[in-house]
DNA sequence: AACGCTATCAACAATCATGTCAATAGTAAG
DNA sequence: CTTACTATTGACATGATTGTTGATAGCGTT
């Protein structure tokens, strides 16, 4: 075997990105572990000294890994919003678009990562944050004032949207061990499960006359106050 | 300094458990990182090498650290459906004891803990699993027929659940970063949310009069069919 | 008191992971 | 062609981590 393998120069930037696709490939498949520099950089094709190179160590590599997999989730959620039609949109549509969005093994991944991690470490995130937040701001106003009708209380579509973001979230975390507990089939129960969440969001949007329950007191005595017409 | 210590002898299960607890810790504070087995060992007041005479070696303390907290998970999922009463307990009340059991720290490491683990490791968890699995049969039964009102549809009761339960599991490993991006405020809110939730689900018990919408075709003409009464 | 069991530990060995360094080789610019 | 720049690499140094071993010490039993 030639001994003298020709050497191949890279740009920075494709030297960074074909590293950060292989360290995200062994994160998927061997975990944290999998992220021993040695081992992504061979998977990379190249010496573990050049990841060093052009990551600084094997924090920056992870830290440049935690940028790139959230990037990469903003961007689908960008896209995501994107795709609606301007404002009309149903709600049951857009759920079930997020979860298809959110509820994904990669970004699944992602949140198990930065749970996991010490919080010491604090991921840098900070245009991540504003960028999140701004699109969090368009959700929201989106949601709140559809196709012209009154106004949803805001506070009505703040938990709606947490209610989906965090339901969607838990899906990509536990789905495993729901499928296990036979809480969950197909994959198919999944869409219905997203499509039957924005079917419950729909019906609730008139809350807001009720909206005082979210105002302030705990007070545990009003207990009835919600029940719907029995039957 | 005496360099001649007095050793202290435990039992096998004392030093197991004293272990266990000083690994817990650390997990929780410095991540997956704080679980070299030196560092674990001299929290708990002992060598490292004890600790592999007590677990065999690390990953047998990892196991068995994975094993206990899941078992503390389900003991704390028991003891709160036995708090409620036989089976009159309200659907708020049960909602917002389960978030308040599962969106929990503790729990939340757990679960990213498996979810970024490498699937490899099968994590045992097979009588796990049956008693899990038992618990929810206890718990969907409990919520279909409740106070002698007419039996939910199996499947609405179901979606029901995972809706509650993937939504505590988002909740616990999402929360960071929703109150980062103002979706959440206080711990307050936490508590409002879950029984906001609660409410949203007790209002559409009688889902199971439309139960074909869980059965096949997604047929997304029907919205109105909710609308609580409005005031 | 003598004995057996085993939890405990210090010291050691071996492996592994990270980071450094000096030399090499593509590539573009002059 | 020469030069400058830097991406790349093998070899090495270093420290961290895991696991082993033989001896010791606590504790119950006879």
């Amino acid at each position: 075997m030639n001994s003298r393998t020709k050497r191949v120069r890279r740009s920075p930037e494709e030297a960074r990105s074909t590293l950060l696709a292989a360290a995200r490939a062994r994160l998927l498949e061997h975990g944290l572990d999998g992220l021993k520099i040695a081992a992504v950089a061979k998977d990379a094709g190249m010496s573990h000294a050049t990841l060093i190179h052009h990551f600084g160590s094997s924090l920056g590599m992870r830290d440049a890994l935690i940028e790139s997999m959230a990037h990469e989730l903003l961007g689908e959620f960008v896209a995501m919003l994107g795709d609606d039609a301007p404002s009309g949109a149903r709600l049951e549509s857009m759920v079930t678009k997020l979860f298809a969005t959110l509820a994904d093994d990669r970004h699944a991944q992602l949140f198990a990562w930065l749970t996991i991690e010490p919080p010491q470490r604090p991921v840098d995130a900070d245009h991540l944050d504003r960028a999140s937040r701004d699109l969090l701001a368009v959700l929201l106003e989106r949601i709140r004032r559809r196709d012209g009708r009154p106004a949803l209380d805001p506070d009505v579509a703040r938990f709606g949207v947490v209610l989906a973001v965090t339901s969607a979230i838990g899906l990509g975390i536990g789905r495993p061990r729901l499928e296990q507990m036979g809480l969950l089939r197909d994959a198919d129960d999944d869409a219905r499960f997203a499509a039957w969440v924005g079917e419950l969001l729909e019906a609730h949007r008139h809350w807001d006359a009720r909206s005082e329950r979210l105002s302030s007191s705990r007070s545990s005595t009003g207990k009835e106050q919600l029940k719907p017409e029995q039957r």
